[in-house]
DNA sequence: AGACCAAATATGGTCAGACCATACATCCTG
DNA sequence: CAGGATGTATGGTCTGACCATATTTGGTCT
């Protein structure tokens, strides 16, 4: 009984959520997409019927959850803009319940060695040559791939070690295509930031992860899907030894 | 250059993102957890030197991230309380995204698709007997699999069917014993119900999913993480036949 | 003493209006 | 025509008021 249920199932909606329901709705209906424009927050609030201070919260919402971006003054690229930043609103969420002890670092990690497995054999499985839509960004993937592993062996220090490390990995997500999961694994690796600074400095000598990181990145311009997949295991292995399959 | 950041990186901190600093601060350094009640806003609107509504404003930022909920009235319930709702907050993201076509159904189904074989593999391979603070979870969880596969026989529409097809997919989540990765598939499932509809009324027999559930089922029991990955990828192979690893 | 009902109160929810800050638009001037 | 002064639309913020809700408190009747 402590645990019920907190929120009220069948309270009347407050105004901003029926302010949110309206944007949405429209959003879907008349096709706006990225780059389109709302209404002024005293025009929705007049159109809608509330107070303003009802739509700002609803802008607010929507601006947390990366869709909206706002921005003063007057002109084409003023008032709240739709945009797509998901990653942002996936930070913050990891961020705030990792803080909370809602999640433990170890679960963070297990969902990163899920990733990470599965987009480097997506990568090299990917079809380098076909009319998909994901290739020019996919081809520019690996080049970034590359220049991520010159940048680490330039790095003098963990801190700009792990900048370029994250850089690499997510290349690797974003040769597999997936924007939902490159949006995952940017959160991922934001909250694990200050950890694998603390891994690097833990090893040492980073060479052996240089060395993954080469197989990688081979594995997948070859695409070998197999030597991509074992390569990361083995990577990851050696970068969080206590996080294996079993326990 | 069109592209560029539509943020203001330097810009002055809005007075919500202020408060929304002090409160996560506050959060970590005082070892807030979930059921721990915040300063009501009048208050901390006082304590913090802003207005009510830019208090508000942040408040509603933090209930949107899952991570307070409010409640108006008296007592010891009344006011902001901190949850753990990242599930919700990752639901909308995935709905909202999905409408402003920054996500698609494509890329939610891959992601899924890789969940769920790690979640089944994973189950498999924990340790049913350990000490771990999730094995009584995880019993239960797999307690819930064979329950939603009974409830799956007594589906009369396909949508009743579905209902309990994303408890059991959920409960096989909660078996590998990973919150983040249960909140991901939540979000994810909620996002798929209406596409599972469509794909049970495409099949017509249900016979098949049913004896793919109960494969998975008994490869968790019986702890043979290979045959549960196995008969994942049968499982979904046999939903989603377009959506296989070589588009 | 106990039960029950009414008033007080604390809390979030909402609105209206005012004012400030910002940045483009417009117009006036040289 | 160039350049600055002014206008204006937009978000950002505060204040104060009032409403809705739910508990707490206290009084009253039995």
């Amino acid at each position: 009984m402590t645990t019920e249920e907190r929120r009220r199932p069948d309270a009347r909606p407050r105004a901003f959520e029926e302010v949110l329901a309206r944007i949405e709705e429209r959003i879907t209906a008349d096709g706006l997409t990225v780059g389109d424009r709302l209404p002024g927050e005293r025009q929705l609030a007049e159109q809608l019927g509330v107070g303003r201070s009802s739509v700002r919260e609803a802008l607010r919402v929507l601006e947390t959850l990366g869709v909206v971006a706002s921005q003063a003054g007057r002109g084409p690229d003023a008032g709240a803009v739709l945009t797509s930043r998901p990653g942002d609103a996936l930070t913050d969420l990891l961020r705030l319940h990792l803080g909370l002890a809602t999640l433990s670092m170890r679960e963070v990690i297990d969902t990163r060695l899920m990733i990470e497995q599965w987009a480097a054999s997506r990568a090299a499985a990917a079809p380098t040559l076909s009319a998909s839509p994901l290739t020019a960004s996919a081809r520019t993937a690996t080049a970034r791939m590359a220049e991520a592993i010159a940048a680490m062996d330039a790095a003098r220090d963990p801190a700009e070690f792990v900048e370029h490390d994250i850089a690499f990995h997510l290349a690797l997500a974003e040769a597999a295509g997936n924007r939902l999961i490159v949006a995952i694994m940017r959160a991922l690796r934001d909250a694990l930031r200050r950890y694998a600074v603390d891994a690097v400095v833990r090893l040492g000598d980073t060479g052996g992860l240089q060395d993954d990181h080469r197989r990688i990145h081979r594995a997948i311009e070859d695409g070998d899907a197999g030597a991509a997949t074992d390569a990361v295991a083995e990577h990851l292995a050696r970068a969080y030894p206590e996080s294996g399959r079993d326990s």
